[in-house]
RNA sequence: GGGCGGUUAGCUCAGCGGUAGAGCUCCUGCCUUACAAGCAGGCUGUCAUAGGUUCAAAUCCUAUACCGCCCA
């Protein structure tokens, strides 16, 4: 239980309830995942990180999208497994230990390979504890239990198991083949651990003279010491420069070989001379090339980069240092021809940072054809995996139609030590390229092997290369799931996993090698779904990675502005999938904009969840019960249709996986809709004295607040588990993760009752704004007139009178106009009755109400209040009179239903002793209209029409015919005209007016004279805005092939925005005539 | 060279056939007992350029420019 609300702090303080939650949803194995649990399966493996530090902005952009689904997925009551682990990432680590050995004074082989790996072994602990420490910080609703590392046992064991599988099925061979080999790592790397930098290089035209001595060919190249290595000079057979070449030999320079000239379609004549020389053990086009004409390799580069003994006099001189010296050599022989500036692109090492040296190697080869075919008919027949978005597709599809061979062996310690044991006892104790070897799971299988084969005295050395890590990646989906073993109860219940999400970066490396390794060892691809989320780019946006520096640590972040905070900014920056966000981020102060605007959110959440709390007097939502429907006013229908509203949106988002318009969408409605109008439009029920309606108001927060909670979790976990807490008062083992997921009650959405609430929102915000035009303190209370054209705002507005008086500070709202033709025996609905009238209505019932006395009363809320409902009654009884003169009943329009009540009775109160005698009511009107002066000086708000002829109207039972369609109100007069001949004329300068939909607000000012120049301009604008929507929409009306062709819907709005926009256009300039 | 993404308010980005939005910033006024991490109000746009399709284009098509990624 937490803490008695009164005490809850106004701000959220992250810290505490993280750290709470965290492990309390741990220690009560809150996510520990079931397999005889009820629900579809949902299960997600995570992507492991590398155990290479610590976890990095990405991991947690990654982990927060991951865990919004899971949250998500978990409380929609599917059997959910997300599944956490680590990676042992051996290039990077073993790079890492390295460079520790080394600025100790010693290196890996001083150490042996067992004290290598316990030091391995320690680093991973470490850096293994660190990164599950920030999972865990992070929230992340991980199954602890099931947590996976790619070097544990179970794992090592499938490894075994994949590797010595496709080495049966004659998939894995070992040879001797072009690989890239990094001289920084001293090992191979795959293709896809290479990076193609441009850089600025030379090339360089080196003669070669003709073997007869008849000529010279000049070939031109960016690499001049390989030529050490030239076995051939190729030339294109279709150029015909060269191809009468083609046949003859060269010498070459320097080492003096006889070397052919051969033609290759492969040779690009535009490229330098035309003519390029040939190393087939150090370039892989040359060494396909060779292979086509059986040209001979020769090496001439050692392992560590430095020219071995085919280098000649260059033998033992590194790679770039031969380079200069062979140049220098060249020239002074007069075979350098010239040096041209040429940019080209180098391959570089990915891990080591150096250009990467293509060489002969043996090396352990992965043949992906027959694995790639399998998840390409699985993409081609199944639709699987599902990318999303969907333009991934194509990047998976055409990878996999072009792989070569995987090099999977590496020159490492750390990993999985590739299971092949070469027979030693056969090649005199050494391994050499022609030693017979053993592949098997054990080293007493291989043994066996060996004896049976090679004879009792078999001696073995196991194979010191590890496997590429990528290797052991492509198993993960299932290997972590207990395959081998596929009978493993994790396996039958989880597998295949229902999503992947990962980074576009990795689709190469890590998605085509998982769908690879499960098309050929499960028969089925490893999930069904793979959603690709792009990079966290920095404030400046650049990649940020570890090179630059410009990583932000999500630590730091979620230190000072909560983990929840962190995740939501995140989640929130993502639009549909697949882009790239962009973290706003001050490295001066550590701060973020953008996650200071989620954590001030988070903030808003609490502080209303505060007031809820402090509202329910201790009771809970299932101690409060559902509202009863027929007690439910406006403002709470509204509500009820705006949360299911929002459950269906979210829901709807979530599915199609755009977790960002999720987060958006929650963040309007309870920012917007739930505090900034909701709960302020409950406080007066909440204070007033009905216990009903305080307990239906109670019951719609409880209700709302709670599944808003629950609609919020998966994108911010501790703060809605600690709210939901606190308004619940669950049991400390209970757990709002694994509450069920809101479900939407269609029949509570009502579009027509949020457009009617819309409309009552629009009046609000014009009133405010004319309020703040005109300087009136907030405080201070108005009057105001609205005069809607059509019968449906003036509906709107009867029914969201007590709001509008309310939240825009309206002392008297007088509503005029509207269709003649409503009901006129519509009563007011009793919920309807805002407090304030309820609250006069007693005044006058039991002090009786004496109009005269009221109007000197220096009282001045009340005198305002009672005043003006004493004018309103006065003309509502005017025009029951009236019309009862005329005979004309039915004409009787709808009246607020506040005139009704307070005109009937004030008017059966006063009718004897007021208004019987002409010269009463001459005495009346007087006293009135004095009072009235004093109050809001000449001007005469309620009479201020911006009607044409209207001013000329002086009977009010004979509406002047309108201009406008929809106007046929009869005029509301003052009780100032049954005194008077003359109608007042309208000191314009007194009010202010602007217009919402077709209805013109008008703010009567008490003191000050409204600036009149800034009235014009606003008018002038908002008619400009108006005239322009006219002439947009009445071409559109007036071309036949819009009306024609559009559909009709479109036209009938079309049309109906052109009747809105003549109305307020009309209003407008009937304005502005009278201010000139 | 091939492919992909992007170009919308000062900033970060939505919108992707029916005539432009949000958050942040900025300006003004408010300490209104849920919240100053707040409330209310306000300002800002040749939707990169040029053509085309359409009754209608920020939205679809074709080019171009610029930015960024991937592959070779």
């Amino acid at each position: 239980m937490t803490a008695p609300v009164d005490a809850l702090s106004t701000q959220y303080d992250p810290k505490a309830a993280e750290a709470k939650w965290q492990a309390s949803w741990e220690n009560s194995a809150a996510f520990a995942a079931d397999v005889n649990a009820a629900g579809e399966p949902f299960c997600v493996v995570i992507p492991p990180p590398n155990v290479t530090g610590s976890l990095h902005m990405g991991h947690a952009f990654e982990h927060s999208l991951i865990d919004a689904f899971v949250r998500y997925h978990r409380m929609t009551g599917r059997n959910t497994l997300w599944l956490p682990g680590t990676d042992h990432a051996s290039i990077a680590v073993q790079s890492i230990l390295d460079k520790q050995l080394k600025e100790a004074g010693t290196d890996r082989f001083a150490l042996g390979r067992e004290a290598f790996l316990d030091r391995a072994w320690t680093w991973k602990e470490e850096s293994g504890g660190t990164i599950v420490g920030q999972m865990r910080r992070l929230g992340l609703s991980v199954d602890w239990d099931r947590e996976r590392f790619t070097m544990d046992e179970g794992l090592s064991n499938a490894v075994l198991e994949a590797f010595v599988r496709l080495y049966e099925d004659g998939l894995i061979y070992r040879g001797k083949y072009m690989v890239n080999w990094c001289p920084a790592s001293q090992s191979a790397v795959s293709d896809l651990e290479v990076d193609n930098k441009e850089v600025d290089g030379s090339l360089w035209h080196f003669r070669y003279p003709l073997t007869d001595g008849s000529g010279e060919v000049i070939v031109a190249t960016t690499r001049p010491e390989t030529m050490l290595g030239d076995t051939a000079v190729a030339v294109n057979p279709k150029d015909d420069r060269y191809k009468a070449l083609i046949g003859q030999t060269v010498t070459l320079p320097l080492v003096g070989r006889e070397i052919p000239i051969i033609g290759d379609e492969f040779v690009d004549p535009t490229f330098g001379t035309g003519c390029v020389k040939v190393t087939p053990a150090h370039d892989p086009n040359d060494f396909e090339m060779g292979k086509r004409h059986n040209l001979p390799q020769i090496e001439i580069l050692n392992k560590d980069g430095t020219v071995n003994e085919n280098g000649g006099e260059f033998c033992g001189q590194d790679r770039f240092v031969a380079r200069k010296n062979l140049v220098a050599k060249m020239d002074e022989l007069g075979y350098l021809e010239k040096v041209e500036a040429y940019r080209h692109s180098v391959p570089y090492s990915e891990r080591g940072k150096v250009p990467v040296e293509p060489l002969l190697s043996s090396q352990w080869f992965l043949q992906v054809r027959p694995l790639a075919e399998k998840a390409l008919e699985a993409l081609e027949n199944n639709r699987e995996p599902l990318f999303v978005p969907d333009r991934w597709t194509k990047v998976y599809r055409d990878w996999l139609l072009n792989l070569r061979d995987w090099c999977i062996s590496r020159q490492l310690w750390w990993g999985h030590q590739i299971p092949a044991w070469y027979v030693i006892s056969e090649t005199n104790g050494q391994v050499t390229e022609h030693t017979p070897f053993i592949v098997a799971r054990t080293e007493a299988d291989a043994l066996k092997q060996a004896q049976a084969r090679y004879g009792k005295a078999a001696v073995l050395e196991r194979d010191e290369d590890v496997l590429d890590t990528w290797f052991s990646s492509g198993l993960w989906p299932f290997s972590t799931l207990g395959w081998p073993d596929e009978a493993a109860p994790d396996f039958q219940a989880y597998y295949p996993n229902t999503m992947l999400v990962t980074g576009f970066d990795i689709i190469f490396f890590w998605v085509a090698r998982m769908t690879m390794m499960a098309g050929y060892f499960t028969g089925q691809m490893p999930f069904k779904t793979v959603y690709v989320h792009g990079l966290v780019r920095d404030e400046n946006n650049q990649k940020m990675s570890k090179s630059k520096g410009n990583g932000i640590d999500p630590l730091l972040l979620i230190d000072k502005y909560g983990t929840d905070a962190v995740r939501y900014t995140l989640v929130r920056e993502v639009a549909g999938a697949g882009q790239d966000i962009r973290l706003d981020y001050n490295r001066k102060t550590d701060e973020s904009v953008s996650v200071e605007a989620s954590r001030n959110f988070a903030n808003k959440l609490w502080n209303a969840s505060r007031f809820v709390l402090m509202n329910l007097a201790g009771e809970t939502p299932t101690s409060l019960g559902a509202p009863e429907t027929d007690r439910l006013e406006l403002a709470d229908r509204w509500i009820l249709s705006r949360f299911n509203q929002t459950v269906r949106q979210t829901r709807h988002d979530i599915d199609n996986y755009g977790l960002g318009e999720a987060a958006k969408g929650l963040y309007e409605f309870i920012w917007g809709d739930f505090c900034d109008w909701y709960i302020e439009l409950v406080k007066p029920r909440l204070n007033g004295d009905d216990p009903a309606a305080r307990r239906t108001v109670q019951q719609v927060l409880a209700l709302v607040l709670d599944g808003t909670l629950k609609l919020l979790h998966p994108f911010m976990p501790h703060i809605t588990e600690e709210v939901w807490h606190a308004l619940t008062g669950a049991a400390a083992d209970e757990f709002l993760a694994l509450q069920a997921y809101p479900v939407a009650i269609d029949q509570a959405i009502d579009r027509e009752l949020e457009a009617q609430f819309e409309a009552i929102i629009n009046a609000i915000r014009t009133i405010r704004n004319l309020r703040a035009e005109a300087d009136i303190k907030p405080s201070q209370k108005v009057p105001i007139v609205l005069q809607p054209e059509t019968d449906r705002e003036r509906t709107a507005f009867e029914i969201g009178r007590a709001y509008i008086c309310n939240l825009a500070k309206v002392s008297d709202l007088t509503i005029q106009g509207g269709a003649a033709s409503a009901a006129p025996t519509a009563e007011p609905e009793p919920t309807l009755m805002d407090a304030d009238t309820a609250a006069l209505l007693e005044v006058i019932a039991s002090e009786g109400l004496d109009l005269e006395q009221w109007a000197w009363d220096q009282s001045e809320k009340r005198r305002v209040a009672l005043l003006t409902l004493a004018m309103l009654g006065t003309a509502t009884f005017a025009l029951y009179l009236a019309n009862a003169t005329l005979g004309a009943i039915d004409e009787i329009p709808l009246l607020p239903s506040i005139f009704q009540l307070i005109g009937f009775f004030w008017t059966v109160y006063h009718l004897p002793k007021t208004l019987l005698f002409a010269r009463d009511r001459a005495v009346f009107a007087n006293g009135v209209r004095q009072a009235k002066l004093a109050y809001i000086g000449e001007g005469n708000p309620f009479a201020v029409r911006a009607y044409p002829g209207e001013a000329a109207a002086t009977a009010p039972a004979t509406p002047q015919p309108r201009q406008l369609p929809a106007a046929q109100a009869p005029e509301v007069k003052l009780p100032i005209d049954l005194g008077q001949t003359e109608p007042e004329a309208v000191p314009i300068e007194r009010a202010m007016a602007g217009v919402v939909g077709t209805t013109q607000v008008l703010l009567p000012l008490v003191d000050g004279v409204v600036d009149l120049a800034a009235l014009r301009a606003k008018l002038t604008k908002a008619l400009t805005k108006a005239e322009g929507e006219i002439k947009g929409l009445s071409g559109r009306l007036s071309n036949p092939g819009f009306v024609d062709k559009a559909p009709p819907e479109v036209v009938a709005s079309a049309r109906a925005a052109l009747a809105e926009a003549e109305t307020q256009a009309q209003l407008l300039r009937d304005r502005l005539a009278q201010l000139q």
